[in-house]
DNA sequence: CTGAAAGCGCTTACAG
DNA sequence: CTGAAAGCGCTTACAG
């Protein structure tokens, strides 16, 4: 972090003229790849930022959401947003309007702003966008990956499958044996890691897999009421269900106090993210401690060293998680132990 | 929106050169009065926007927060979000570590970056920031005022003694006369009115007010959950307690769940800000609607009419605000009727 | 208080 | 593919 060097130094450094150096920082074609090498090298070690006339001007780092979604967001962006203060890094925050990509007019403002990097939620670029942001020399990093990220793509993740099958450990551990799980959307890959964990988890206990057991709802508090109200009117309901989500969970103590059934008494259910209202709602919610805020944190870290040009340990990180046993569990029914 | 205008026309319109156009819009001091008031005045009126070398720069708003908290943050995030996406404007989000003013970093940064304008939420300007962003033209708005703000200053907020006073008739009105109050930190504005409306609603229901019964804690669960504690085990204990925010309110659950009371037999609870989660808890809670998301948009629309150079209707507007009745409050229990 | 002059960092044709 | 030349929008001394 020394003076600041311009295109000139650079171009001095990599003796070549100034409108090559414009030419590599521009993404432009017309450039040898020899030529490319040397001055993107340099530009890299003397970790160079445009400067404006006169400004020096303020780094930044995109948060891009997918969709904004309660809690979960403000855990995301409270970490990101504690790292880049304390890096002198402002944080400039979109939301893709439910897509899955960002919207064009977001690449458009990126390649103006230049910030030092983006961070992707549930969220990916398309080939053109990713070529884009590379040709500006513009890192970025996908939390929580929604489909199959290419191999070279930076991302943080959690170990979901392992999620899943703890969850449903903890459920078949205090006798469970109908255990109902609701997914999110096939689309997001967390989604069926987690459902298939659960699979596992039921099949080492010798447990069948009832398929009808299996639902699939978005994260809502209204996909958890839905899919929890259609399991729990089933001919055979089941004795637990694990939620995709702490919201979801929370959808389904709305059917189990419609239909008159007391958790964890007549149904265990299990959550997952470990948001703060999971400690807030009676009974209080068990759940699958998800650290977002670290995972936030880490993805911004990354992001910031790409962006300097730090070859990072790893462009590729799942954390942890661990149960978080509370009131919403117990042993089933009695009529119900086999 | 035309063409943009380069500093260059403004100097050939006002009859003057282009270093002195340039003073003005760096907020020098060496400019004679009529002067900067005719380039000011053709700034706003072609909507001048910096222009560096061969970008487009790209406008951005700033919402600063005094300290993220949950799902409230979100809601005001979420609109002026869309606000300014519908704009074409980034936002820029910051935080101030709790303080109620910004940090100078941010100040700079802003002077760097140049946004539309600024949001400040439960936070404002001191006198010296405010000269800085005035110089620079850069209007800025304050969401929920915490303290006394400038009568010049824009602000947006919503009718809080009206809330406070609602709340607590909403109670009388069930036959309650031991009401307690927990307000939110008393250097916030809005806090002391609501408690105002709290006495005023008693008062006019011939109640007398009792100091024991107005409580004051931060506005988060654990300072519902605090103060709850405190209230419930009073010799003579309130039938009815409104929180301060849905927050605390969901810690005043708590606190009655671990005295074996139940809410609303033994325990009427009104909460404030009707959050989404009011809807998720058992029993959904009785709150006062602080319509927070369209808090966000007014401000948004504002702050980019004063950037744009249109005057608008108001400077000042408070928000009314509504009752949302829920299965958390009852009459009282029969022992206590009076 | 004002502006001619010099300069900054960068980009855009365009000739080779 | 490369770079000399021209130019852009802006700012900074500094002389008057």
């Amino acid at each position: 972090m020394a003076q600041r060097v311009t295109i000139a130094e650079i171009a001095g450094m990599a003796g070549v003229s100034v409108p090559t150096v414009s030419k590599v920082l521009n993404g432009r074609t017309d450039v040898a790849e020899g030529t490319r090498a040397r001055v993107e090298q340099l530009i890299q070690e003397h970790g160079y930022r445009r400067r404006t006339a006169g400004t020096t001007n303020s780094p930044m780092i995109d948060l891009v959401f997918s969709q904004f979604g309660g809690e979960w967001a403000i855990q995301l962006i409270a970490g990101v947003e504690e790292v880049a203060r304390s890096e002198g890094v402002q944080l400039v925050l979109s939301e893709c309007g439910g897509e899955w990509r960002p919207r064009q007019e977001w690449i458009e403002s990126v390649l103006n702003r230049r910030p030092l990097g983006a961070i992707l939620v549930f969220s990916d670029l398309d080939a053109d966008q990713r070529a884009q942001l590379e040709a500006r020399r513009i890192p970025f990093v996908v939390v929580d990956p929604v489909g199959d990220v290419a191999d070279d793509v930076p991302a943080i993740g959690s170990a979901n499958w392992n999620g899943g099958r703890m969850a449903t450990q903890h459920l078949t551990a205090l006798g469970h044996r109908r255990i109902a799980v609701i997914g999110g959307p096939v689309e997001v890959l967390c989604s069926r890691q987690r459902v298939d964990g659960y699979t596992d988890a039921l099949r080492s206990a010798g447990i069948e897999v009832d398929p009808s057991l299996i639902r699939v709802g978005d994260f809502g508090v209204s996909g958890g009421h839905r899919e929890g109200l259609a399991l729990l009117r089933l001919p055979e309901r089941p004795t637990a269900i694990f939620a995709g989500s702490d919201m979801q969970a929370l959808g389904v103590y709305q059917a189990a106090r419609e239909l008159g059934l007391e958790i964890p008494r007549d149904l265990s259910v299990v959550g997952y993210d470990d948001l703060p209202v999971a400690q807030w709602v009676g009974p209080t919610l068990t759940t699958v401690h998800q650290p977002l805020r670290r995972m936030a944190e880490l993805a911004t870290r990354l992001v910031l060293d790409l962006a300097r040009g730090i070859t990072p340990a790893a462009l590729r990180l799942d954390l942890a998680v661990d149960m978080r046993v509370r009131d919403s569990t117990a042993p089933p029914p009695l009529s119900n132990l086999s």
